[in-house]
RNA sequence: GGGCGUUUAGCUCAGUUGGCUAGAGCACCAGCUCGACAAGCUGGGGGUCACUGGUUCGAGCCCAGUAACGCCCA
């Protein structure tokens, strides 16, 4: 036989991976049979290499994809990556500085852009391979990038139309700003961590203080340098009520809080209570002031600020005033929005984090350097009244690991709320319906009662209820989503902006009024409202004060018009808009994008791919498949992406881009902590690839995904210095990022790849979780081999099963039940328990009795063909079972077993027996296979042989020796067990058996019980080498004894010795002697 | 601060509407090179199901509370 006696992956899967690929085994295509199934990857983004949960992810929807094309189904698995703007900006940048000790600035825009390119086709090539060591089954003559031609295009379109419909709008926010990257971030981009830093108690003088007035007004801040942006200072409008309603529920704290918080609760009730004497007569009479309209002197801007009355200074904290900073404070902004006609808001810092031409005499300073200025000025203007040392917890940027500030700065939004009049979502297709807001659609669309009109909607597995709870609780909030982004790197906002004056605006009317297609206007007006173009010239033209000053903003739909009417637009005063928008609005759009909408007859493709246009009669790819099937992600995405892929889809379209979302477990590492490439606790898929093989990681990932939100990986790290694995949870972090500690000699290594140059060297990781997939695949090829060697000459020839032995009938029914079982287990988005169904049924069923039994068979030219027969039939179906999970050793034994047995089948031939495994059909759950009576003798039979073994085992029966057995069992028992002898036989290493109701147990046989059978291993206990084997035994154990009790007389010992040891040298004194009574029962009862 | 999850053998995990003597793999112990497989075969040991109380004929599972760990949001 030619294969080798162990399965090795490194010689059968590049193999396999090239003939998938030149045979296009993957390829979608739109006219092909079957309904369609449609899987669009999360993509991946080009930052860096993928890790396990990426592998996870990805044979978690390989596993899917797989078994939905073997179905029948027209299975696309959409692949791309994603451009995932500010990450990949900043890595690139990162090294520009690294390497060239360069800016993004010195090199300038094109360059920078060009050198992102770079890196992402760099990547994108990286991942694209991993993906393919990996098995995954993706189309990829459709694979995409975020930011490629259609993308593009789906992105200009979404905008166009959302701008058109006035759900995109720029507006003043106070964002989270990066000053070292000069662009906002997502809340989700931050982190938070914790820095020492200062309380500072600072005294405003009160402007002309009359009598019982306070002097000063104390308000307290941990970033002295905004006070130079506030513009009020505020009270509680009724801080006698305020104080009370702390103090009460402080009470109620006291009074729930357990003992051991029973004395800091009580300090802080007694606390609050010496306010009413040491706060409130002041916060009465500032509120009091207030009310009077009286302001405070700014110090060092000398600027007049009034006192106002507002809810959010607190009287049981601080000073029980608060100083207002609406241009850099979160809060205080909420404020200002509630108080716009008493109080402006100044914004004192430029995009670089210095302070701007607002900021007086500081303007120009770093915003830390303004800070310790502000105040030593403050200081000696005995303006400070103390200061406190604090640990404050504070966001920084998780791109530059800095500082963000709360900054005022003008973005783009999309509304998420309701809207006036409702949205239209699928304007122009059948399933055009309207929703009230776009974050109402999406929520509306998982909710188990809606539909769309195609009777769709989002459903989540494998726990519906509560991950449906963290998408609606997310969306509820409908906040705005904030999509534009200060970078040179990804998708421009298409709109061009300009400032006029009325009269220039009357001027421009010509161009703003005509109503071409694709083009869009608004105009802000002074007042900060938006209106037509059309009525803001009728506006300037009655001369109406709003429209004095006015912002134009032009969206030009097509990036080709836009191109064409450029030198127009700039002629008339209008320039494009610096900013890019969010990486989540295209990879939003990804399900549909991909796919060529808004028109895949003109979608552009790359050279050598699929068309998504329609073509000779075979339907456009959008319209086979839109809508999808199944997202697969971690939960982390929900929020991010599965919303925003419901409500573009809805929005474009009128429907959900898929009904199931399969969220699957996060990977941990053996400490429990996150895998995450950065941190250095991540693996490389390949890497266990080449220590294991592609299926032994993905038999392993499947076993381990049950359902359960998060597993563990210990991860075992390869010394670079002498090869040795350590676990990596005993290593202790080292001095750098993604560093740690050999603990066996204190030497530095390095996960991340990142610290060469330091001398520090890499080092990779692994798992030895993954042995099993690897002994489990070797198992299947030697069970195969097993086969093979027997298949010679194989055919098919049709049976009835009634003619058919027992335990091939058996065989047949077990494959019937594990089919069953792997379908419900997949349908139920339940990934180990269907790979632990095909493994049950392959190694506890097939290997360990079917293979057993038939090998008699197998050497009787009479009974051989049959046994063949069968047999090639069982191992059909099983590398089918197996296929999605471990595609690669399954398509490698079913190309062999197609040439040994070509026509395969038992009542019937097997539809497709031969071409690639991929292709081949799903085995079907067959009618009369299922056999309960074939089953339940078996189970008996294997019940005794269980039995016998143990017995055998007892009676230190040598495994080779053949001893005779006879089985008393009568009645049910007797009918069941009739014409298994042989079977019984073989498997028990019986020289003979036979079945007797009325045997009478000689001395010498040993006895095994099975419910009310008893069987009997005969000769095996023979009277005088059994005496004298347990005589033998007895001696060495009295000696063992007397050893041991003569140690414990020893005082010496008893007294000196550690108390544990004497302990356990008592309790092993004791086992012994339990054993030496045991010995001297037995040899009795042979005597 | 709000929400959610986890806790079962030394390790990593199963345990479906409450009905077993609580299972698997790895690790461990003993034996086995018999024509597929030592990455294997046969047999074995190992668990107060985190803790406390409750409901029930019956609880790993249901209820209440406690603790530890983890995640998300503010």
């Amino acid at each position: 036989m030619s294969e080798p006696k162990s399965y090795d992956p490194a010689s059968i899967e590049p193999a396999i991976t090239e003939r998938w690929l030149q045979q296009k085994a993957f390829a979608a295509s739109a006219d092909a049979p079957g309904k369609s199934y449609v899987i669009m990857m999360p993509l991946p983004n080009v930052t860096g290499a993928l890790h396990m949960g990426h592998a996870m992810d990805n044979v978690m929807q390989d596993l899917l994809t797989r078994w939905h094309r073997m179905r029948g189904d027209n299975a696309l698995w959409q692949a791309g990556t994603d451009h995932a703007g500010i990450a990949t900006q900043q890595v690139v940048e990162t090294r520009l500085f690294e390497l060239e000790k360069k800016t993004r600035h010195d090199v300038g825009r094109a360059e920078l852009v060009r050198r992102i390119w770079e890196w992402k086709d760099q990547y994108q090539k990286r991942i694209v391979g991993q993906q393919q060591r990996m098995g995954c089954s993706c189309d990829w003559d459709r694979q995409r990038f975020t930011m490629d031609a259609v993308c593009a295009r789906a992105v200009r379109h979404t905008f166009f139309r959302m701008f058109q419909e006035g759900l995109i709008y720029r507006g003043d926010r106070l964002v989270n700003w990066d000053c070292s990257l000069q662009t906002a971030v997502a809340d989700d981009e931050l982190y938070k961590a914790t820095v020492d830093g200062h309380f500072w108690h600072l005294r405003y003088p009160v402007i002309d203080p009359r009598p019982g007035e306070p002097a000063h007004i104390v308000v307290a801040t941990t970033r002295p340098e905004t006070m130079l942006a506030d513009t009020a200072v505020a009270c509680h409008p009724d801080p006698s009520a305020a104080l009370e309603a702390a103090i009460g529920k402080a009470r109620e704290k006291l009074a729930a809080a357990p003992q051991k918080e029973r004395a800091d609760a009580a300090a802080e009730l007694a606390a609050l209570e010496d306010r009413r004497g040491t706060h409130l007569a002041h916060l009465q009479v500032v509120a009091r002031m207030a009310r009077d309209g009286r302001k405070v002197r700014l110090p060092l801007m000398d600027r007049a600020v009034p006192l106002i009355l507002d809810e959010w200074a607190k009287p049981e904290l601080g000073s029980g005033c608060v100083k207002i900073t609406p241009g850099h404070d979160p809060n205080d902004h909420e404020v200002w929005k509630r108080h716009q006609d008493e109080i402006g808001i100044v914004s004192v810092l430029a995009t670089n984090g210095s302070i701007n031409e607002h900021g007086g005499k500081y303007r120009g300073l770093d915003r830390f350097d303004a800070r310790r200025r502000v105040v030593a000025d403050l200081e000696q203007l005995g303006l400070v009244e103390r200061v406190e040392d604090r640990v404050i917890e504070i966001d920084h940027s998780d791109r530059s690991k800095t500082i963000v500030e709360p900054f005022v700065s003008k973005q783009w939004f999309v509304r998420m709320g309701d809207v006036d009049g409702g949205v239209l979502c699928g304007r122009g297709t059948h399933n055009e319906f309207r929703t009230p807001g776009l974050a109402q659609a999406a929520i509306d669309a998982a909710d188990p009662k809606w539909r769309t009109k195609t009777g769709r909607n989002v459903r989540f597995w494998p726990d519906p209820e509560r991950y449906h709870k963290i998408y609606t609780q997310w969306l509820a909030e409908k906040r705005d989503w904030c999509i534009s982004r200060q970078l040179w790197w990804g998708h421009r906002i298409p709109v061009w902006r300009g400032e006029f004056t009325g009269a220039q605006l009357v001027a421009l009317e010509s161009i703003l009024l005509q109503r071409m297609e694709g083009i869009a206007a608004w105009i802000t007006l002074r007042d900060g409202s938006t209106v037509s173009p059309a009525d803001a010239v009728a506006l300037a033209k009655r001369t109406d004060p709003r429209a004095e000053r006015v912002e134009a903003l032009v969206c030009v739909r097509d990036a080709d018009k836009e191109k064409a009417l450029d030198g127009i637009l700039r002629s008339g005063g209008l320039t494009p808009d610096d900013d890019v928008l969010d990486t989540w609005f295209s990879s939003a759009l990804w399900p549909h994008s991909t796919l060529g909408w808004p028109d895949p007859a003109t979608a552009k493709v790359d050279p050598g791919q699929t068309a998504l246009g329609e073509k000779d009669g075979r339907p456009d790819s959008l319209s086979c498949y839109y809508p999808g099937s199944c997202l697969v992600t971690g939960r982390d995405i929900i929020t991010l992406w599965v919303a925003r892929m419901v409500l573009t889809g809805l929005y474009n379209l009128g429907d959900v881009p898929f009904t199931d979302v399969f969220i699957h477990a996060t990977i941990m590492d053996g400490k429990g902590e996150r895998m995450s490439k950065s941190k250095g606790n991540g693996v490389d898929p390949v890497d266990v690839i080449e220590e294991f093989g592609a299926d032994a990681m993905r038999y392993v990932l499947c076993e381990m995904q049950t359902g359960t939100q998060d597993i563990r990986l210990p991860v075992q790290v390869i010394s670079p210095v002498d090869g040795a694995r350590i676990d990596l949870a005993d290593c202790k972090p080292g001095p750098y990022k993604g560093t740690f500690v050999d603990p066996r000699n204190g030497k530095l290594f390095d996960m991340v790849g990142m610290m060469e140059k330091q001398g520090v060297p890499g080092a990779r990781a692994t798992s030895d979780r993954f042995e099993v997939g690897r002994n489990f695949c070797n198992k299947l090829w030697n069970a195969a081999r097993f086969a093979f060697l027997n298949l010679e000459g194989a055919d098919f020839a049709p049976r009835r099963l009634a003619d058919l032995p027992v335990e091939d009938r058996w065989i047949l029914s077990r494959l019937d039940d594990a089919i069953a079982r792997v379908n419900q287990a997949l349908e139920n988005y339940n990934p180990s328990a269907a790979v632990g169904a095909c493994r049950d049924f392959f190694w506890s069923e097939l290997c360990d009795w079917y293979l057993e039994l038939i090998k008699p068979r197998m050497k009787d030219a009479a009974r051989a063909p049959l046994a063949r027969q069968v047999l090639a039939h069982a191992l059909d179906q099983t590398l089918r079972l197996l296929q999605p999970f471990v595609p690669f050793v399954t398509e490698e034994l079913w190309a062999r077993l197609g040439e040994l047995a070509p026509a395969r089948g038992v009542v019937a031939e097997l539809p497709t027996p031969s071409g690639l495994l991929v292709r081949a059909r799903w085995p079907a759950v067959t009618p009369g296979f299922r056999d309960a009576d074939a089953e339940s003798r078996v189970a008996l039979a294997q019940e005794v042989v269980t039995a016998l073994r143990e017995v055998r085992a007892r009676y230190q029966v040598a495994p080779s020796a053949r001893v005779p057995v006879v089985v008393r069992a009568g009645g049910a028992n007797a009918v069941l067990l009739a014409g298994c002898e042989a079977l019984l036989a073989g498997m028990a290493g019986a020289s003979e058996l036979r079945i007797d109701a009325c045997f009478v147990k000689p001395k010498d046989a040993a006895t095994a019980v099975v419910r009310d059978i008893e069987a009997y291993v005969l000769g095996v206990v023979d009277l005088g080498k059994e005496r004298e084997k347990l005589e033998k035994q007895r001696d060495k154990l009295a000696q063992q004894v007397g050893g041991l009790a003569g140690k414990l007389d020893n005082q010496g010992f008893v007294a000196k010795a550690p108390a544990d040891v004497v302990t356990r040298e008592r309790a092993r004194l004791e086992d012994l002697k339990r054993q030496l009574a045991s010995l001297e029962a037995a040899l009795t009862e042979l005597r």
